[in-house]
DNA sequence: GCGTACATGTAATGTGTTACATGATTTA
DNA sequence: TAAATCATGTAACACATTACATGTACGC
């Protein structure tokens, strides 16, 4: 029940429509949630029906329309009982690491090209979130702007997304060297 | 639908029975991957109506008797067709860090204290993981191992796990610093 | 006798994912 | 005119979580 908080953490950002909210959880590991979009539709209606967010009709010219949300003040209560309630651990899901954890007994070149695959990918992710951190704390330096910032948490749940994406990607890339210097001096036993 | 592949991927470390595996998926992380006892429970048993893997009967003296799994042939496969399928992009949901996004509108005092108590437990399986790689390597170190060893497929996921526990616990201090230095010394205006 | 660890499940509920459906407007 | 982006939803299905249920055996 806490992909409602997710959503309203991210609406603290600011106004954003259904649509928006889908490219904010696309690249969404930055706030460390994920979510698909007919999620968040369903849910920005729920939080409407419940008084949490506030829906508002903005008329575009050249595009349909939208609705945007705010969070009420109810929703802010809502988010301070969550942020006061014990925290649930982690939950991490990967593929690719139990694919790896299971090497041993597979072919290992089609792994070895999804972890240079992930590798890029966290590589575009922690250029993005480097860009936004430069963009949030302007022209202060990392401490200074921590120190008197006003509005630090999206600057710090975004450094967690760039310790993230920085590890992703070196160990996609370390794991990839290791079992490509394997296949090319198999110097053990061949299993199978 | 990978679960499955989850439980295959930790059997070929070895026999093991439901209530093993829950223990392996509390730890959890090691492999990326985090269920629930009763998932694995109920994922054993349509695994072995799949013929994916074969069940065996313990008896054991002074306690309850268990069956104990491994995979078979036709699992192997199974694994060998999950690994070459393009892999789906890592799924991540954390309160923790959805709660620090917010934390500009939050009293941060309970906060900081979740924040401490989850870099204790990242530091606490960080420290169990590492125990784990000496285990794995033996006495060789770790670029022998990595070039030489037969089985090291388990050892590269517990780096990962390593990665992403080191990093929490870093990023949970830093953080709890920043927002505890910000509440001794609030330079700032006062919001709400 | 009580709590803890071992050991395994069923059933109900809640959440998330996938497929389908629609439609405007912009760029190639 | 075809594809891409913007924009929002419904419905069916798959999956995960929670509560409940049961029972052995060990140590305190």
């Amino acid at each position: 029940m806490s992909l409602r908080h997710a959503v309203l953490a991210a609406l603290l950002d600011g106004e954003h429509s259904g649509y928006q909210l889908t490219k904010l959880f696309d690249v969404g590991v930055s706030n460390f949630w994920y979510a698909a979009p007919q999620q968040l539709y369903a849910e920005l209606t729920k939080l409407e029906a419940d008084g949490l967010v506030a829906g508002r009709e903005v008329v575009q010219q050249g595009r349909p329309n939208k609705r945007v949300f705010t969070v009420t003040e109810a929703g802010v209560a809502e988010l301070a009982a969550f942020a006061a309630a014990p925290a649930k651990p982690l939950l991490i899901r990967d593929d690719l690491v139990v694919k790896v954890h299971a090497v041993d007994v597979l072919d290992p070149a089609p792994l070895i090209a999804q972890l240079l695959e992930r590798a890029e990918q966290a590589a575009a992710k922690l250029a993005l979130f480097e860009k936004m951190l430069k963009r949030l704390r302007g022209d202060r330096d990392e401490g200074a702007f921590l120190r008197e910032g006003e509005r630090i948490g999206p600057y710090l749940s975004c450094l967690a997304g760039c310790r993230l994406e920085r590890e992703m990607r070196d160990w996609c890339l370390s794991t990839a060297r290791t079992l490509g210097e394997r296949s090319a001096h198999p110097g053990r036993t061949t299993r199978s």
